[in-house]
DNA sequence: TACTTCACTGCAAACCTTTGCAGGATCACC
DNA sequence: GGTGATCCTGCAAAGGTTTGCAGTGAAGTA
């Protein structure tokens, strides 16, 4: 209703000056009005806000950045978006950041570790901190970036910087525990990105699982952590001989599944798959999928409030401080480590001992074995463990 | 190497006055190094860059952008991530972008209104511009919205703004007509949110094939556009009798197969299924989905383009102009038509009438039907089509 | 030599907001 | 009536950058 609100297409850009000569104060009464209402009159106030409303004023946002040197923004990389083992991290970082005023931008960077430095750079003077989600950069680039911008990284070990971490270390040995309980002696692992952090910890803990099962462990990799990832390498799967296969994530665990069912070879029946993350599509699959379940909402959740203490201690650009904290003391860095869970369901079943002969196997109906019936194992209570 | 890559742990904020002292040149000479290099003798240039890398000097893009009133930053509001049909259009989206110098900021609403009005807010001046997708919010409102900040609209006609379409009344009219062929005469259609525009034009474009058809069309919803929103009307479509059944996007398709799996109704013997969108995890699910394919990859590029191009129409904040364009004659407003697909997969089989007798049907084998094999329909070309 | 042109650089205003400081008014209290 | 406190508001600097304008010196031209 009125004089700014008229059909123009174009945007008039109105500024907090305007509603100071339409409501007859100074600025810096305008400016209170907005950002420290309880040092303004109630009278003055209503006058303002009306003034406001009606001229469609919005505070820049750059303009307030620029000199309190908080955005009250948070940026959030990730290796790719289309990966539904981030959505549900998104989601809960989001609405951990809204509660606490802040807004989160996402931005994708196919896997590019280029694109992860560049990302970080065009983001840094507009966001008050960066998740940096399951980065595929060197650890030294990422110190070295954490000078430009706080940072808190997700699925990455960084010494000296705050990490989110999901012990997948203890989920490839419950998985590797599980196969060899179901008798299998020859056992792969779909390695992922080389440059994972994950990765290299899943390998580690599943070699000494299965060396302690007395089991065969079979390295396959590196691949691409797709759909796609893991089909390419179904034959040499069937070539290898194993008898369980441990894959990098769902994504390539669903993908071998259909690789291997396009040669013929049945899943659990010949070979048993156990995928990791427990996205929501490893519930819809047939056979649907044995994961380990990482705590993603948690895992969201904590990197915002990690970053947001660590924001708030030290206010203000840090003008001051900084030579005080010479000698690596820095701020803090707490790294959490997040529990998984492995949750059984029907792509993983007998191994060659326990099974009877070949051809039966196959016939032997839709519910081969199902210890405890599908999806029993609670999804990941995600309990925080400071360590 | 050197100064300012100390390792201490605060950031020291390098401002482009730390560069002009060090380099003994004015700040202005500094700024057009960056901003215009041509302008600059070549050997201050390369001294000035070199002091720049050595301080570790970045420009601040908050402040560039409060002055330049261009802020490289393009922001994507969609209705929810955890969608796959919204990762295609994202990565389409920044990689168009990148090519233009711009960053893609992502949000996601959670299918709530008011978020999305709140996220445009946030965005306006952190912004040049948003891509609105799938919005939920009423024409008026984004409408108002658009004088705040430029705005393209995806799967939504708004009169007098830019917009994106699918044609998924053509999508939906192919589906009905499929299905008709295959001999199904009742036909149900599962609504998505009430407020979506594409739920509108699939309904009147399937009520009008079905009459064409002489097939009767029973509508269900509406529902929330995810998997146990199909899943929940399971039971409610066993009950209604009908033979075939065009879900409004390929989640709720999936879902739906899953409840009827549960109720133990066969997808496709005893009910035909068809999705929209064709996202990839419907080449995944048994049966294959048959679905209507919708250029989400060119919907995220075109939508990127038009909001480019009308951008740099007007540049600097728009001061100027405004009144010669008060009666409605606006920038320019070209919507864009973009094609759907029809593909024919396994979850649609032959209807009722060209059934064998019921109870043979439920042991018919692994391949019921199969017109043309799977997958055999091209994926949508997303030719541009202006309207 | 005088004049023009050119390439380069410095100056200072501008962008929009926040905020420490100080001034003015009002009020209570002694 | 004087003192102090309290509440509200204005002033002006600051934040980091861009950019029109003007100035400098050198090279080119007549």
């Amino acid at each position: 209703m009125t004089a700014a609100t008229s059909d123009e297409g174009a945007a008039v850009p109105v500024t907090i000056r305007d509603v100071a000569r339409a409501s007859g104060v100074h600025i810096s009464t305008v400016s209170r009005t907005f950002s420290a209402p309880h040092l303004v009159n109630p009278e003055t106030r209503v006058r303002v806000l009306a003034c406001a409303e009606d001229l469609g004023y919005r505070p820049n946002r750059a303009a307030r950045a620029l000199i309190t040197g908080r955005t009250h923004n948070i940026g959030l990389i990730i290796a790719d978006i289309a990966n539904p083992f981030f959505p549900p991290l998104i989601k809960a970082a989001e609405s951990q950041a809204r509660h606490r005023d802040y807004h989160v931008f996402v931005a994708d960077t196919n896997e590019d570790p280029t694109a992860e430095e560049e990302l970080v750079h065009a983001l840094a003077k507009q966001v008050d901190g960066v998740l940096l989600c399951s980065p595929r950069m060197s650890n030294s680039l990422i110190e070295q970036l954490s000078r430009e911008v706080p940072l808190v990284v997700v699925n990455r070990q960084v010494t000296g910087l705050p990490c989110v971490l999901m012990d997948v270390g203890q989920g490839a040995r419950a998985a590797i525990e599980h196969l060899v309980g179901l008798g299998h002696t020859r056992i792969a692992l779909l390695g992922g990105p080389r440059s994972s952090w994950t990765n290299r910890e899943m390998r580690r803990a599943a070699a000494t699982a299965a060396r302690a099962g007395g089991a065969e462990l079979t390295l396959l990799g590196p691949n691409a952590p797709t759909e796609t990832g893991g089909s390419a390498v179904a034959e040499q799967v069937r070539r290898s001989g194993v008898s369980a296969v441990l894959a990098y994530n769902d994504l390539m665990a669903i993908g071998l599944i259909e690789g291997l069912d396009a040669l013929g070879v049945r899943v659990p029946q010949e070979v048993s798959v156990v995928g990791v993350d427990d996205i929501a599509l490893s519930r819809l699959t047939r056979p649907k999928l044995t994961t380990v379940a990482t705590p993603t909402a948690a895992a969201g959740r904590t990197a915002v409030d990690m970053l947001l203490q660590q924001d708030t201690e030290s206010p203000r650009g840090t003008r001051g401080l900084g030579a005080g904290t010479a000698l690596g003391v820095r701020r803090t860095t707490a790294q959490v480590m997040l529990q998984t869970d492995l949750v059984i369901r029907d792509s993983t079943g007998p191994g060659p001992q326990a099974r009877p002969a070949r051809p039966l196997a196959a016939s032997l109906g839709p519910d081969p074995h199902c210890p405890a019936g599908p999806g029993t194992a609670t999804a990941a209570t995600g309990d925080a463990v400071a360590s």
